[in-house]
DNA sequence: ACGGTTTGCTAACACGATTCAGTAACGCGC
DNA sequence: GCGCGTTACTGAATCGTGTTAGCAAACCGT
C-alpha cells in the first residue's frame, strides 16, 4: 500500500527551490552555477524524503532511455544465456538495463520481438544467436543502432562480433603438435557451418606450420553429439594406423570419444590425447581426466556487443565493423606428451 | 537517421479525429461508442504511418509498467539462466518484459539492484537464487509485489516458489526400489542445505514405503562435485556388501560415479544402477549410458514466479504463500532391473 | 414539438521529468 | 548612480500518452 511517489516537485518544495534547480543538482549538471550549500541542502532533502527518480518520465522527457534490447534464441540453447550474462554485466556497469526478447527462427516473430523492443524506446539493439551463422536481420531493426553477436548478415552491413573459430582450431591443433603428436584425427561438427569451416581450417594451418602432414582420411564426419563422438572415435581407432590424438569439434563429441576410448581399455590423456572445443563449464572441467579444450567466449561476445553498442549510441565512429574475439585454450589433463620431437 | 516518431497526435490529424479517440481505438476501449467505420479508419492510418506506441509515455501516464524486475545471481551459476528462461517466456506471453539485475551476496549491492529496478517503475519483483536456500530480502523490495524463487525468507512473509526436493528424492529412490534394488547407496551434497535435507528425507521415506531397510552406513558424504562422486563411489564399492544401486545427490556426482564404476570394469546400468538429480541438459542425456535422473524444474520455477507475480499485481488474493513445484523423473538407461521382487 | 437518451466524439488536465530562455539581485569599475 | 557581468536561480514549454468530464447532434417516443 506504500503508494510512495516522492517527485522532484516534492523535493523542490521541501528544499525551498524550484524543480529546475533540483533537476540540475540531482543530475550533477555543473554548467549552471549553484553553490555548494544549496546542492547539499537539495541532496539532503532528497535523501530524507526517499526520492526515487522516475525512469519513465526521464526517458520521455530526455528522449533517451537507459536500456538496450537483446534478441536471442533463449529457448533453445544453453549458450544463449552466457551471452546474456556478459551483456547484462556490461550494461549494468553503465547503469543500463537489458530487455530480452525471444527469437525463434520465424521471421514474423522476430519482427514482432524487435517491434516490442522499439516500443520500449530501447537505445540500441543486439541480435545474438546460439550458434555462429549468417542471419537475415529483421527490417525494423535498422531504426536504432544495432550489433550482431555470434552471427553476421549477408552484406556485412551491420557491425558484428564473432568468435575466432580459425584461431581456436589453430590453438587446438597447436597444443597437440607441441605435445609431439604427428598423427591426429578430427571429428567434425556438421559440415558447412562457420564453426566447422573455421576450426578445421585453423587446425590444418597449425599442422602445416608445425610441419605435420595431414590427410583427410583422418577426418571423420560428426554432428556435434556425444554419440557421433563415440562412433567417430571407434572409426578412428579402427584405422590401420590409428591416430594418437583427436581434435573433437566440440566438448560433447569429446565426451563420446572418452567413452569409446575407455571401452577399448585405453586411457585418455595417456594412450590417446583429446582436445575439445567450447569449454562447457559444467562438462569439460568435470570429465575424467579433465578435458583440455578451447573456450568459446560467449560472455566476452556479449560484453563486446554492449560496449560496441554504447559507442554507437554515443555517436563515436566505428572503425571495425567485424570484430572477432579470441577463443582461449583451457589446458587441463586430456593431452599427453607423445614420443619425442 | 530515421528519427521517426509518429505520435498519436499525428495519427489523429491524419485520420481527422481527436487524439482521445485514437487512444480509445488503439487501446480497444469499448465503453466509448465509436463506430466500426471510424475504428477501421484509425487503425488503417496508424498502420500506414507506422505508428509505434511510446512505452515510456504510456508508463508515465498510466502509472503501470509492462515490466517486472528479476534479481538473480546471474554471474555464478548455469542454473540461474534457466530461471530467466522460464520467467522470460512467461512474461513475454503477456507482453511483459523482464529487467534483470545481478545479485551478489553483498546486501548493499542487492539493495542497489532493487533500487535501480524500482526506478524503472517495475510492477513487481522476483528474487531468485541459483541454489535452494534461505535469504534475507532487501528492505526496499517490499515497496512492490515480490516473490521469491528457489529461496525463502526467514519468516515466510513473502510468497515463495521452490522445488519439491522431498518428492524428488522420493521419486529417485522409488525408481530404484521398483527396479528391485534393496541395497542402495547414497552420495550426498553438502549437508545441511535444503536440497540435501529434502532429497535424503524423500529417499528414506520411499524406501520405508517399499519395505526396504536402509542404514546410514550406506550414506557417503559428498560435496556436489564429480570428484566427490568418484571417490564416494569407490568407498561404496569397497564395502563388504556393496550396494547394487546408487542415488547420487546430483548429476555431477553421477558423472564421477560413472568413472569409478567403469574403472572397476563394471557397467553402469547393468552391474550398478545410478540415479542422479538435476537433469542438467548438456550432461545427463549425453552420458553413456544416458543418465536416469530427477529434473530440477528451473524453467517452471521461473514461469510460476511470473504468473504468481501477475496475480499479485492484478490484486488477486494469494492463497498459497509457499508453492512447491514437482521434480519429474527422467527415465533413461542407467538403471537396471535387479534380481526378482 | 419537446424532453430524454444514445451516439460520436473532443477539451483539458495529469503524469514526472528535462531544458531553454530569461530574470532579479548583487558586485564592481568608473 | 549607471552600465555590465556574474551568480543563483525560476517559469514555462515539452515529451507522448491516459483519462475524466462533458458537449453537440441525432434519434426516439409521445
Amino acid at each position: 500500500m506504500s503508494q510512495q511517489s516522492v517527485t522532484m516537485a516534492d523535493v523542490a518544495k521541501a528544499a525551498g527551490v524550484s524543480r529546475t534547480t533540483v533537476s540540475f543538482v540531482l543530475n550533477g549538471r555543473m554548467e549552471s552555477s549553484i553553490p555548494e550549500t544549496t546542492r547539499e541542502r537539495i541532496n539532503q532533502t532528497a535523501r530524507e524524503l526517499g526520492y526515487r527518480p522516475n525512469a519513465a518520465a526521464r526517458t520521455l522527457a530526455s528522449k533517451r532511455s537507459s536500456w538496450f534490447g537483446l534478441v536471442t534464441e533463449i529457448a533453445t540453447s544453453p549458450f544463449a544465456t552466457d551471452v546474456i550474462k556478459g551483456a547484462q554485466q556490461a550494461a549494468w556497469k553503465d547503469g543500463n538495463f537489458l530487455l530480452i526478447a525471444p527469437s525463434d527462427d520465424d521471421p514474423g516473430m522476430d519482427n514482432l520481438a524487435v517491434e516490442k523492443l522499439l516500443e520500449q524506446q530501447v537505445g540500441g539493439l543486439i541480435i545474438a544467436t546460439s550458434w555462429h551463422r549468417q542471419i537475415t536481420v529483421p527490417e525494423n531493426a535498422k531504426s536504432v543502432p544495432c550489433v550482431l553477436v555470434n552471427c553476421f548478415d549477408a552484406g556485412g552491413q551491420l557491425p558484428s562480433i564473432v568468435p575466432d573459430e580459425f584461431g581456436g582450431g589453430y590453438a587446438a591443433a597447436e597444443i597437440l603438435a607441441k605435445a609431439g603428436h604427428t598423427s591426429i584425427g578430427h571429428i567434425t561438427l556438421k559440415t558447412g557451418i562457420p564453426a566447422q569451416i573455421g576450426r578445421q581450417a585453423g587446425m590444418k594451418q597449425a599442422l602445416r606450420d608445425h610441419g605435420i602432414e595431414f590427410d583427410d582420411s583422418r577426418i571423420v564426419p560428426g554432428d556435434g553429439t556425444a554419440d557421433s563422438g563415440y562412433h567417430g572415435t571407434q572409426t578412428l581407432l579402427s584405422q590401420l594406423d590409428p591416430p594418437t590424438a583427436i581434435f573433437c569439434g566440440n566438448d560433447r563429441i569429446a565426451m563420446g570419444a572418452y567413452d569409446a576410448i575407455k571401452e577399448r581399455g585405453l586411457q585418455v590423456g595417456k594412450d590417446i590425447s583429446i582436445v575439445g572445443f567450447d569449454d562447457q563449464e559444467i562438462l569439460a572441467p568435470h570429465m575424467r581426466p579433465k578435458l583440455t579444450t578451447i573456450a568459446l567466449p560467449f560472455e566476452e561476445l556479449g560484453m563486446a556487443g554492449v560496449s560496441l553498442l554504447n559507442q554507437m549510441v554515443e555517436g563515436s565512429p566505428i572503425e571495425n565493423r567485424q570484430i572477432t574475439i579470441g577463443c582461449p585454450p583451457r589446458i587441463r589433463s586430456s593431452v599427453a606428451m607423445h614420443g619425442r620431437r
